[in-house]
DNA sequence: AGTGGTTCGTTAGCTTAGCTAACGAAACTA
DNA sequence: TAGTTTCGTTAGCTAAGCTAACGAACCACT
């Protein structure tokens, strides 16, 4: 494939993945009412009970928010009793947040639910399809990864 | 396949769909500060340019979000010179709301800008693994879509 | 032609979640 | 040991969501 055809398909495949994302998550967004969680206190517990004991720094990198935001939703979390937090021992200027078993217990079923309701639609497609599915999840995977050092044009922002 | 692995199947892909939805997302998202606008703006400006001229209730509704909330992200809107608002000639009590050619192109330059971000990681994938994106992204969009009459409660918020 | 209910959008006021600026305590470095 | 950097917090602002309450317009039915 001559390279600027080859650009305008991937320009035609990019369109149609991000309108295709879009849908797929308001769709599974309405699961999470269910967790009696907002959303952005969700996707912290789930990076702590997936990313063990962590920093509060290290937290609010991986949630891609400011450090203030984090001290906030880690209390909150913790008054709710989902997430614990202590003292590291070899640094005391830093504190490290780990999930409670409720917390484990909470995201389980939470994250079971909206990938439930995800499940039945993806159980009922014919198994070749299914298949299909499931070769292109890595490349979704890899085409979300932040780009590498590409020698051309310097990261914005 | 027996229906119960089947099940278990259906679900890790699942599980595994929602999280590369949500990193692909989180990618994108970094493109959008350039557009000046912010997200929920962006989304419902978007609807706008494409839905045609729209009811504020559709909208609501098209955004998942309440009544008072399009209101005032339409008055910004409108405050911006992206939309345009008038009666309807029918119904007294309705208001209609169409994209201005600013706001059109607005969300083109926004839009191209996401989808460029995107297209150079698709364009740099072997070409079998982009054929392989490409034959799945209908299945996403399937997926994504309201379960047919099942017994589904409308959703809540 | 009213009258009573329904629908559409707005206003008022609250909450949540993000931000920047400023700061104190601890750790590092020269 | 004195200055600098790093980590997290506090204070205070803004954006964007919500519910409750309401007025205006429409509709249905005598």
């Amino acid at each position: 494939m001559p390279t600027p055809r080859r650009q305008a398909a991937a320009e035609r495949t990019a369109d149609r993945l991000h309108s295709a994302a879009i849908h797929l998550l308001r769709r599974l967004r309405t699961e999470d009412d269910a967790s009696g969680l907002s959303a952005p206190r969700l996707s912290a517990l789930s990076v702590i009970v997936f990313g063990g004991p962590l920093t509060l720094g290290d937290l609010a990198r991986r949630e891609q928010v400011r450090p203030p935001t984090i001290t906030r939703v880690v209390r909150d979390l913790e008054a709710l009793g989902l997430v614990r937090v202590g003292a590291d021992r070899a640094d005391a200027r830093v504190k490290r947040v780990a999930a409670t078993p409720r917390g484990v217990r909470l995201l389980d079923q939470g994250r079971r639910r909206r990938v439930t309701a995800l499940a039945q639609a993806v159980a009922s497609l014919p198994s070749a399809d299914r298949r299909a599915l499931d070769r292109a999840i890595p490349l979704l995977d890899q085409v979300a990864r932040p780009a590498p050092p590409s020698p051309r044009r310097p990261a914005t922002r």
